[in-house]
DNA sequence: TTTATTTGACCAAT
DNA sequence: ATTGGTCAAATAAA
């Protein structure tokens, strides 16, 4: 857990995309993985023998599309949660077994539900897969719109994940990186077909940053000028990458930090801006 | 008909 | 007795 390494955000959220996605362990073992590799469990499973798990938990505002069919198999309230969590297991896990599951926990407290403050989920996905990943799922794309309030020399993008971001991430070297002339990203889900709605309480550029997955080795990241509806005609240019990319997903390793910021209150503050946890 | 969700009951572990 | 996780019947959707 403390081997959460200093790439780049852009890189962090390939690779938790490729390891939601592709979790093969065949494939791409390497660095990637280490920054999102959560808990290792022991759970007790049927009378007898005890079976090692993982449970990592992330913190997005995108809980579904993460390239796996769920079937949800129960909601419970949570004490002292404000919304209920919703269980889901592999929807392979009747023909081939597959045991893994995850809970989905809605955990911002404000109560608008569409315009400003988007919802924010912990999942925690609980076990590995086993099953055969389904050949091509819809493609994710996972949208970051990012507002510029600042003009800032752009910085040519190259395709992939070479291209990392200054900011690395974990709990204690993490900056306050958006201070001022700032990037503050947002996220949105949708297919390629689909429609994403904008944010019409920010002002600046918005970019539409997307996390393509297609094919395992079909990677891309792309980063396309929008025009918004509710900032129509705002000037368009190229992506800056010298600033903090907010990520789509934020990834922690414990899976019970989420009671504490519930407590303190500091899910809002994890979207302002810097907190990046990385309890472990 | 088949597959997925909803929801109270049930159960195991505090 | 409480709490969190799961089951399963009823219901909805495809």
């Amino acid at each position: 857990m403390e081997a959460c390494m200093m790439l780049g955000r852009e890189s962090e959220l390939v690779a938790e995309l490729h390891h939601l996605l592709f979790p093969s362990p065949t494939a791409t073992p390497s660095l990637a993985t280490s920054a999102l590799t959560g808990l290792c469990d022991t759970v007790a499973v049927g009378g007898e023998r005890k079976q090692q798990t993982t449970t990592s938990t992330l913190v997005t505002r995108v809980p579904d599309f993460d390239g796996y069919q769920w079937r949800k198999y129960g909601q419970k309230q949570i004490e002292g949660a404000k919304y209920p969590r919703s269980y889901y297991r592999c929807t392979n896990s009747t023909e081939q077994g597959c045991r893994a599951k995850k809970t989905v926990q809605r955990n911002d407290h404000d109560d608008d539900t569409n315009g400003g403050g988007a919802a924010v989920y912990t999942v925690a996905y609980i076990s590995e897969h086993t099953c055969k990943s389904i050949e091509s799922v819809a493609p994710v794309i996972l949208e970051t719109a990012v507002v510029r309030t600042n003009q800032q020399p752009p910085a040519v993008v190259a395709a992939g994940s070479s291209c990392a971001s200054s900011t690395g991430g974990n709990a204690e070297s993490e900056s306050p990186a958006t201070s001022s002339s700032d990037i503050i990203a947002s996220t949105w889900s949708s297919t390629s077909s689909g429609d994403v709605r904008w944010p019409s309480d920010q002002h600046g550029d918005y970019w539409r940053h997307q996390l393509l997955a297609g094919d395992e080795d079909s990677w891309d990241t792309k980063y396309t000028p929008v025009t918004t509806s509710a900032n129509s005609g705002v000037l368009i240019g190229e992506m800056d990458m010298t600033g903090p990319i907010r990520s789509p997903v934020q990834i922690t390793a414990d899976a019970n930090w989420m009671d504490d910021l519930l407590l303190n209150g500091l899910i809002d503050d994890m979207f302002n801006g810097s907190i990046i946890n990385d309890l472990g």
